[in-house]
RNA sequence: GCGCCCUUAGCUCAAUUGGAUAGAGCGUCUGGCUACGGACCAGGAGGCUGGGGGUUCGAGUCCUCCAGGGCGCGCCA
């Protein structure tokens, strides 16, 4: 990564404060300025010391510029005030630049902090019902969790992805009848249909969801259903698990289309199988938050208490129920249980078995029972982290807070600090005239709307294999277009690459608390702000060094070579001077804002700061681009700059989408 | 009833967490190179940041009231 001087700048500037005033502050805010002449970065520090103080800013920093002039920052050329009192900083180019080129020769085995359990963070995403195909929402989800993972991780953090699979729960239950009562069929048979069976179990979800609806015949079957896949005993348990199994295999192959994988899938059916949930309770049951009903309307119910915790002010109901009158553990029980886990407050019980092996570089391993056929136990390897993320969308808001309870109580009472996130997320809507063109009815009152909720059991909303084939489909068509002389299988392959170029930046561009309208003409556009657009910038830098490897003969690292020697350190300074230069400057500044953009959406949880930050990087070198021209350029100086820029802006834009999983095509 | 979220250009969204003249994309209008590929670039028009009050050197951002919209509060998951 390229060197940010915004910590070295901050630094000098407590120092500089402490050495003026006498002042001990902390870390101040360190902005871009809004003009090129305003200098490369800005620290509006006098403004805010200079109320408290009690003394005019401006003068505040003249005192302070006077002590960083006498005391260098390397980086830094030089400084000014302006305006109300901002400390500007110029970087001193040449050196700036010239740390740069270093980057160059380790940027491919980066230092990466050593991973060790203590710094482990479990990330989890997807988990979707394993009852019906993915959808465009739970892409959404996917995409936010999976570039999540990837930016933790590229901090050296040693990230585990987990996918939780809710296999005992009503959604299969559903399923379950669908099959028997209405297509009349058995375990057996159900396994032995064709694919897609994700797409099969998307319209019986709903046929079930619909006769189900005032069927009081049915709905008591469906609890049957229920215990028999809680208890994991009969018939239905046998045809559940193969749903169940069959559906989270498509969901899995659905993801792996857009590069996101797994490390493990922890499965309710084993948490509840393997007694997790009755550890959790013997421990829960000694904090004072949680007790057994005697009497009243949960009699017999064991129940957690929230009332007067902030967060559950003034609810009808304040306390909540984690197990039944009947025995049977709630849906939220059952996930606190599986956090215990997950963060080290339960034993691990687990077996594992290797799920999904994906092109000998990867392998998602599920839960399961001891003794289960190829099952083993694999001590410490999964599990006990002491923080993590749950993306998970924020109607589950209450429930995620419950759990968050849970953990402070346990974590309290054992000493073990816990760190758990909810990163929440609005949902996907559909925009009214999406909804039409995909067959949903939309009522008159709703034509006029924002957008149109979907709807699993109605089988409302758009599949994902649908929406990417479509993607590829007009992915391969404009790189066709464009390059006729390509096979068809580059042309497929390249096609692929788009459609997750663009359906991967277009989940993540928008912050996470906004609701997306999901416009089907919308996503399937490649211009503008799209993932297609940044594509297109990394292609554009590739083939500027093809073309030279083609005119030349010279590749890629002996052109870079050259101009490298050509530029000296010493005189690079000189070199960057002048109204071209400070074109080429922007490029570079832009560059170094990587490591504080990071920072930024880690502790914001907002992938939408890194999208954008892509974006403008693909816009400034596209004007690059445009403006100086390379190949054409007969000075030699200006074209080895012109080079090294372009070769510095491929390198590290290739890892900014690496981090946004937008592959990097060879050509477009 | 209580809680959380949203409201910024015609449309969809940004705005470095309180900073300098509120910026992008789409749409619209005007212009661009025998090419390192036009999935691009340059420029124009377009704003009382939903409304009122407050906090301060400084507010789209904070506090408060109001309006409109969404979501959540189950012995469902």
């Amino acid at each position: 990564m390229i060197v940010d001087l915004r910590r070295v700048v901050a630094a000098a500037v407590v120092k500089a404060v402490a050495e003026v005033t006498s002042e001990t502050i902390d870390i101040p805010s360190v902005e871009d300025p809004p003009r090129p002449e305003f200098g490369d970065l800005a620290i509006p520090v006098a403004l805010e010391l200079g109320r408290s103080l009690g003394r005019p800013p401006r003068q505040l920093a003249e005192e302070l510029i006077e002590w960083l002039e006498a005391n260098p920052v390397a980086g830094v050329s030089r400084w000014q005030i302006a305006g109300p009192g901002y400390l500007n900083a110029f970087f001193d180019r040449g050196w700036v630049f010239d740390q740069i080129l270093g980057t160059l020769d380790s940027v491919s085995d980066e230092q990466r902090l050593p991973a060790s359990v203590d710094t482990k963070q479990i990330v989890e995403h997807t988990s979707i019902n394993p009852n019906k195909a993915a959808h465009i929402g739970h892409l959404r989800n996917a995409c936010l969790g999976d570039t999540l993972a990837r930016v933790v991780r590229s901090q050296g953090i040693d990230v585990e992805v987990q996918n939780y699979i809710d296999d005992t729960g009503v959604q299969v239950a559903d399923v379950v009848l669908g099959f028997t009562e209405i297509r009349g069929l058995d375990a057996e048979a159900v396994a032995a249909l064709p694919d897609p069976f994700d797409y099969a179990c998307w319209d019986l979800y709903t046929e079930v969801t619909e006769l189900l609806e005032n069927n009081e015949v049915l709905q008591a079957r469906r609890r049957e259903v229920l215990l028999s896949l809680e208890r994991q005993s009969g018939p239905e348990a046998e045809l559940g698990a193969i749903i169940a199994d069959r559906i989270t295999r498509c969901h899995i192959a659905t993801m792996e289309r857009l590069g996101i994988r797994y490390d493990l899938l922890v499965r309710e059916g084993d948490v509840v199988g393997l007694e997790l949930w009755a550890t959790a309770l013997e421990r829960l049951s000694t904090s004072d938050r949680v007790y057994f009903a005697d009497g009243g309307k949960h009699d017999g119910c064991w129940m957690m208490r929230l009332e007067g915790l902030p967060g559950f002010e003034d609810l009808e109901e304040p306390n909540k129920v984690l197990v039944r009158s009947n025995g049977a553990a709630t849906y939220v029980a059952k996930d606190i249980a599986y956090h215990m886990w997950k963060y080290g407050l339960l034993d691990d019980v687990f077996a594992y078995e290797s799920y999904a092996e994906i092109l000998d570089t990867h392998v998602a391993y599920r839960s399961a029972r001891p003794g289960s056929a190829n099952a083993r136990s694999m001590p410490g390897r999964f599990g006990g982290a002491r923080s993590g993320f749950n993306v998970i969308d924020v109607r589950q808001s209450y429930l995620q807070q419950i759990v968050g309870v849970a953990l402070t109580a346990l974590s309290r009472d054992s000493e073990i600090e816990v760190s758990h996130t909810h990163f929440s997320y609005e949902m996907v809507a559909l925009t009214p005239r999406t909804a039409e063109t995909l067959g949903i009815p939309v009522a008159k009152d709703d034509q006029c709307k924002a957008y149109i909720e979907m709807s699993g059991r109605r089988g409302y909303g758009v599949k994902a294999d649908d929406l990417l084939d479509v993607l590829e489909k007009r992915g391969a068509t404009e790189v066709a277009k464009r390059n006729p002389a390509l096979d068809a299988a580059e042309v497929e392959e390249l096609g692929r690459q788009i459609a997750v170029g663009a359906l991967r930046y277009f989940l993540v561009k928008f912050s996470r608390n906004k609701v997306i309208a999901f416009d089907l003409e919308e996503a399937l556009s490649f211009e503008g702000e799209t993932g297609p657009y940044l594509q297109y910038a990394a292609v554009r830098a590739h083939s500027i060094f093809a073309k030279l490897e083609e005119r030349w003969g010279k590749s890629e690292e002996e052109v870079v070579g050259e101009a490298r020697s050509m530029l000296v350190a010493g005189r690079l300074g000189s070199e960057l001077v002048g109204e071209e230069a400070s074109e080429l400057w922007n490029l570079i500044v832009q560059l170094m804002r990587l490591e504080y953009v990071i920072e930024q959406t880690v502790t914001n949880l907002e992938i939408s700061t890194l999208a954008k930050h892509a974006f403008g990087l693909a816009q400034a070198f596209n004007h690059f681009y445009h403006r100086y021209p390379i190949l054409k350029e007969e000075n030699e100086t200006k074209r080895a700059l012109r080079i090294l820029l372009a070769y510095v802006f491929r390198v590290h834009f290739s890892e900014v989408l690496s981090l946004l999983g937008i592959p990097v095509p060879e050509r477009m």
